[in-house]
DNA sequence: ATGTTAAAAGAGTCTTTTGTCTTAATATGA
DNA sequence: TCATATTAAGACAAAAGACTCTTTTAACAT
């Protein structure tokens, strides 16, 4: 079990792609999927749900494709997990209870609550600008 | 998308539900089942591979069940997620690269190690003794 | 207008997880 | 020995997630 889907994965690896490239340019869906070995129609979806959530912009037609809506310093990737997740991850119980909250807590709750809030706010601080410099570089990748 | 899969979760409130009796006798899995709301042969199947890691141990007939096979102050919960999960959710990488890691990272790396360890150690500092005294209170609950 | 490029949309398949059902194996007690 | 209680094991079904394929829509170029 992995803390995001698959489809989220491929979701923020796609938009730090994107954010590497620096130019306003639209980026082919066909371009991404090829580099970063993601099946072309399924990354289409999921880009499609971040346009849709107003974090990226489509084209179409010749010389159309994805870019980001707003500017790379701000988008960060809990919004874009928060787009493609429909469970929130960073509200829900870990043992499963509907009702697990600070008034009626299961037996982690103190200790979960306080982690998944601390990874919540990390991903809230980490925008594509910051994470994409390193990428662009080469210093970082998003590839095996 | 959930940190832990529902095996795992149901496994953790199992075991929980067991040390909370604080008895040594065996508890019929009929029972907990019934208690915590969770598929009679689906937990069956959950408590088996505990008890082939040896966290827990069973007894077939009458009177039978399932009962610690530890004291409950020597097992963590970290032990319970790893008998269960088969992916070690404390080492994989975030954006599910294969080869991440300290010497060739993901743009993630850096942040979702840091806290991927301290929830590894959250968990392994957690034992069943800790958490099942405030449940045999009723102070915490393993239901909604 | 027509053809080409590209995203959008939707149906369908495959795999994994979750859950159900049936049958075996083991222990107890009358 | 026989009925009963209980876990073990395995086949099967349902649901969700991951992925594929086909058709449609939009934009551009000639």
């Amino acid at each position: 079990m992995a803390l995001i889907s698959k489809s989220c994965e491929y979701g923020l690896r796609a938009a730090l792609f994107i954010a590497a490239r620096g130019d306003n340019g639209f980026v082919p869906i066909h371009d991404i999927s090829r580099d970063l070995g993601i099946s072309f129609h399924f990354l289409t979806k999921i880009l499609q749900k971040l346009t849709q959530n107003g974090l990226l912009k489509s084209y179409r037609g010749p010389s159309g494709g994805i870019a980001l809506a707003r500017k790379a310093h701000d988008i960060s990737l809990l919004e874009i997990v928060r787009a493609i997740e429909e469970h929130d991850i960073f509200s829900t119980c870990v043992l499963g209870l509907k009702n697990c909250g600070d008034s009626t807590p299961c037996p982690l709750h103190q200790h979960w609550a306080r982690e998944r809030t601390r990874i919540e706010s990390s991903f809230g601080s980490m925008t594509l600008d910051k994470l994409s410099k390193p990428i662009a570089n080469g210093t970082l990748r998003l590839t095996d």
